[in-house]
DNA sequence: TTGGTATATCGGGAAATACCGATATACATT
DNA sequence: AATGTATATCGGTATTTCCCGATATACCAA
């Protein structure tokens, strides 16, 4: 976990409210009607962020490398979620190193 | 407490770095005599860090105006110290917004 | 195979950040 | 007043980040 990286991960609006986002999928994408598994297509989440989508596949690459959401290929679509155990140790690192 | 830009403040090294060394002032700054009741002043941190003076001046600038860090002129002396207060903060909302 | 859809990657321009040296400001000492 | 010390601010260059459009890749359907 490295904390530079994932603090640089975190500067950024659009990221942060992607997270947001992901934390009640069906509640932030009800366009996407599965069972939110796997989390949510990049597609998605480019529409509601209104970004290109070349931005958006950039921005989720970065979540991912840093640890902060998990990714999942299923045919042409490419899923992402929230990875909570990521955040639960950035939480304790916050209250115990930092 | 603006999220983004707390983040923004941890993005860096030698901030973080800094932040750690105000933790135990005692044991990383032993040149300063008195009880580092205020912190600890400018020229000591630069000289740790080994950056120049007017980069650690800015940074410590950035680190206060986030609110991560308190400030206390004394004569012709700046002593910066950390607000622990917005570290409880900010882990508390990494677990409950983030 | 051809064409369509979803995503990733590449190349780039504009803005922000990391640091620096030089200078300004403020206080202290003589 | 003049000099010295501590810090802040200014101007600048190199690097990084933001976000874009264009293109490449991978899969799917006809």
């Amino acid at each position: 976990m490295d904390q530079v990286e994932i603090f640089k991960a975190l500067s950024n609006k659009t990221r942060l409210q992607i997270l947001e986002w992901l934390k009640q999928p069906g509640q932030n994408f009800p366009e996407q009607a599965d069972g939110f598994k796997d989390g949510v297509c990049v597609g998605q989440i480019q529409q509601k962020a209104g970004l290109t989508q070349s931005s958006i596949s950039e921005y989720l690459s970065t979540l991912q490398r840093v640890g902060l959401v998990m990714v999942t290929r299923k045919g042409q679509w490419t899923y992402y979620k929230r990875n909570e155990k990521t955040f639960a140790e950035l939480s304790n690192l916050i209250k115990a190193t930092l």
